[in-house]
DNA sequence: CTGATAAGAGAACGATCTTTCTCTTTTCTT
DNA sequence: AAGAAAAGAGAAAGATCGTTCTCTTATCAG
């Protein structure tokens, strides 16, 4: 369903939730998904409570969506990046590097999927579930543009990059990031590297 | 002050303290910290409510002694590993295949300091500061056993290291513990060839 | 044995959090 | 213009959490 199917009064709605979700998804961010109660976001939007419960059935569904936004929103990036280069080596250097420069970006707290599967340990709970929804498709997405590249064992450097990825998220947050930027860089080429 | 210098008295105050502390320690591990309440921590010592703030101040005092706690046990652990082998090499081996092992351990749930930072993201945190320090000794440990080995760049080498530990606990989280494991180990044997 | 200290047991307070509810106002549709 | 839908405003219930408190029992020291 596109925007202009809608409804003004539609639109206005999900308008509305949208602001609510991206004032969630911004402090769960920030500040941890259990720390950030729902006055808080509702005091923040602005928006009411009564509002807020008509378009999500309670915080756990709220923090679903967040995780699933943030889901969507990389996808989205990295469709635009596609639609940038039609090179796939091109696609791997720039989403590598895009996520070396994440790293340095202003308000980077590491890894929202990271954080959030932190406070969801539950691997049955639904948050943490759409933790590995999204790493799942992270992962598989590396390993495509790897086959198609044509470098020898895919899988294999697929899964050493997603590590990488990973220890660089952990380590812009915690260490210094222009640091992290660059140990990422350096072993990705090494990665990358006919051996 | 040794063990055999208190008396008995003390001895089972700094039991008590101490089963508390193992207690909490676990269900902060396994659960997340701020989904833990203080009552389930006394009721599975089992201990009770004044008993616990005879020895906390507060919950908060209890976080940071649960980070510490976690820090001083892998600092004895390396401990134990150095008063085993002499050598620097094989010390860092050592090192290096015992993080491997840790990812697939029974109950293992990630890098406790990890979790925790993604619950403290305020960098004026008592909880968030220890982290921090711990990860400052494991960078440093890492660094001297590189140094010693004589290896090219230690500096390099050492922050590399580091990044694939940080990748690897959060894949032997998330992903298959087994399989990160053997990339860890192969990242790390990479990483230490000459180059 | 006696006093002091530690721990067990549980009530209770205040704060916070999630959720539900009622009432009014605004906005869009017809 | 009239009715319907959405949002604002705020009270309040119900649960949980962190904390303090009193009272009793067990244990060790002198």
């Amino acid at each position: 369903m596109t925007l202009a199917t809608l409804t003004p009064r539609q639109r206005r709605s999900s308008d509305t939730r949208k602001r609510l979700l991206e004032t969630a998804s911004g402090l769960f961010y920030t500040d941890g998904i259990h720390s950030v109660g729902v006055d808080r976001i509702i005091s923040e939007t602005p928006s009411t409570r009564a509002t807020f419960y008509r378009y999500f059935s309670g915080k756990d569904a709220l923090v679903l969506a967040h995780v699933q936004e943030r889901d969507t929103a990389l996808r989205e990036l990295y469709a635009e990046v596609c639609s940038r280069t039609p090179d796939a080596r091109q696609r791997l250097e720039g989403l590598l590097t895009g996520i070396g420069d994440h790293l340095c970006a202003d308000g980077f707290r590491g890894c929202p999927f990271i954080n959030a599967a932190a406070e969801y340990p539950d691997a049955n709970s639904s948050v943490h579930s759409a933790v590995l929804e999204h790493r799942a498709w992270f992962a598989s997405t590396v390993l495509k543009l790897l086959q198609l590249t044509g470098i020898a064992q895919p899988e294999r450097v697929a899964r050493r990059l997603v590590l990488l990825r990973d220890g660089a998220m952990v380590s812009g947050y915690l260490d210094d990031a222009a640091t992290a930027r660059e140990d990422f860089r350096m072993a990705v080429l090494s990665t990358l590297e006919t051996k």
